[in-house]
This record gives C-alpha cells, structure tokens and sequence, in this order.
DNA sequence: AACATACCCAACCGCCCGCGG
DNA sequence: TCCGCGGGCGGTTGGGTATGT
C-alpha cells in the first residue's frame, strides 16, 4: 500500500499543500501522477495527489447543495445505469455524488418509477414541484420513428431544433413537465453564459428527441457495436450531460411500455 | 446549556482494468 | 501470453457540523 510507505503525509490537506499541487497541475498538466507528488514537493501518495486534485481543487467543480434537479437526475441516472453514472453530473465530482447518494437517495429506498413519481418535493419556501414520471416511450411511433432515418435531421448542438418535423408528441402526463422547463431553461442559461447558441425547446421535447436521435444515428454509426459493449456519448452540447449506454435505456423503456 | 444523535463530506483503502513492454 | 504499472472506481472511515432532546 502506497499510503503506508514511510514519509507520507495522510488526513486533512493544508492551504499549502493545494496550492503547491495546483500550481504542479497548472504547470504540467493533469496525469502522470506517480510523478505529481515528487513534481509538487509534496509528501502523498499519488493517488492521494489525484483525489484531491478531482475532487476538490479541480477549476470547474460546482459545490454546495444538490439542486432537486440534480438529485432527480442522479435517481433516473442510477436507475438507468446503477453506479455508472456517477460522475456524470457537469461539475460534479463522482464522489460527491456517490456521497450524496450513499448519504441521502440510497435511504429512501427509491426503487421504481411509482416512488419517484409520487414523490413530491419542496423548493426554497413553499413551492411545490412535482418529479417526473419516468419518460414512457407507449406511443410506437416514438421508437419506430428514432430508429428510421426519417424526419431525423441534422441535431448536434445548435440545432434548428424547432423546424424539424417532429415524432408525435408524448401527451404531458402530470406537472413533471415543469421539472423538465425548470432543468432545460437553467441549462440553455448557461449555454449563454458560455456564449454557446446551443437552445432547446423548454417543453423538453425538443431536448429529448435529439437526444435520442444522437443517440440511435452513434449506435447506427457505430456499426457493429454489440449490446454488451454498448455505446456510450456525452451529450455535453446539450447542455445537460449524460453518459449513457442506448441498450441500457431500451431495454429499461421496453421493460417499463411491457 | 449540555449532551446525544444524525448527517455531511474529505480522504483513504483495496481492488480491478487497460495498456505497454 | 504474461507481467508490471498507472489510472480509476466503489466501499468505507472518521472528523466536523447541524439538529434534536
């Protein structure tokens, strides 16, 4: 064990020691770990240098509470994916979301769609927002249309979304919708701020579809990809991201339509 | 106010996987 | 094909803080 070797310093992390690692990592970028302790003058393990590097002092880390949006997308992701999707959530580190899951979701046994979607939650003072219903594909059209080439345009990014023919439209089945106009509208936010044109419908149709799109063009793309190593894409242009695997979703969709 | 309990989260540990020699 | 090494992941721990009694 690394962590037992003489000389090296474990627990807490002084001011000092993150500055020296920041500044190693600034100079010569992230990787290379056995060789980051010795660059930065500092006695840890690598592995140590490593963690505290992404998950603590990485530029990008968003920290402070989950939002119910993100705690929402870790529940679906986890059904989807199990672990998996951890570290999935944009400026979110895997171990706060394996803290935060372990810590919070995992207690309250959440284990279907039933619960989630009779799960109601509070927002700031009083407001209540209803979680969504996970995304049922019953109308066949959903899943024909996605696999056909028809009516698919091109939908990477900046899309002209809105002058896409569109699949028939799921009708909206409770307020969960809101959910899906509160997430999409906080992330085309942010797609400004970064100065991205990247804007989708606030309904989440829009949102969904291309997503799906993406999705079964990278596995038709793909070719020969087989269902045990399915295709994973991140969906960072949209926005929100994923790491998903399309055979994990289709066949969670066919469970749920069956 | 003091204590007990619950919760949060940074950090560690052990193992696995992929890659290159 | 085997082996060693580095990177990464999942589980767990322990200290600090918040909340309840």
């Amino acid at each position: 064990m690394e962590g037992r070797s003489l000389g090296l310093i474990k627990g807490s992390w002084t001011r000092e020691e993150d500055a020296l690692l920041r500044m190693c990592i600034e100079k010569y970028g992230e990787g290379k770990w056995h060789l980051v302790p010795c660059r930065a003058g500092l006695r840890r393990c690598r592995k140590s240098c490593r963690l505290r590097w992404l998950n603590y002092l990485k530029p990008d880390i968003k920290r402070g509470k989950f939002t119910l949006d993100e705690a929402d997308l870790i529940i679906r992701l986890h059904k989807l994916l199990g672990n998996r999707q951890e570290g999935r959530l944009p400026g979110r580190t895997a171990n706060d979301i394996k803290n935060y899951w372990n810590s919070k979701l995992s207690k309250e046994n959440i284990s279907g769609g039933a619960e989630v979607r009779a799960h109601t939650t509070v927002i700031g003072k009083k407001k209540k927002i209803y979680r969504p219903k996970p995304w049922r594909f019953k109308d066949s059209r959903w899943l024909t249309g996605l696999s056909s080439s028809t009516t698919v345009g091109n939908t990477s990014g900046s899309g002209d979304m809105q002058s896409q023919a569109s699949p028939p439209r799921p009708p909206p089945q409770d307020d969960s919708m809101l959910w899906w106009e509160n997430a999409l509208a906080v992330e085309n936010e942010k797609a400004a701020e970064k100065g991205k044109s990247c804007s989708f419908d606030t309904s989440g149709e829009e949102f969904i579809k291309s997503f799906w799109l993406e999705e079964m063009e990278s596995v038709k793309e793909g070719g020969e990809t087989s269902k045990g190593e399915g295709k994973s894409t991140d969906c960072y242009g949209h926005g929100l991201s994923f790491d998903v695997n399309i055979w994990d979703i289709l066949e969670l969709e066919k469970e749920l339509i069956m």
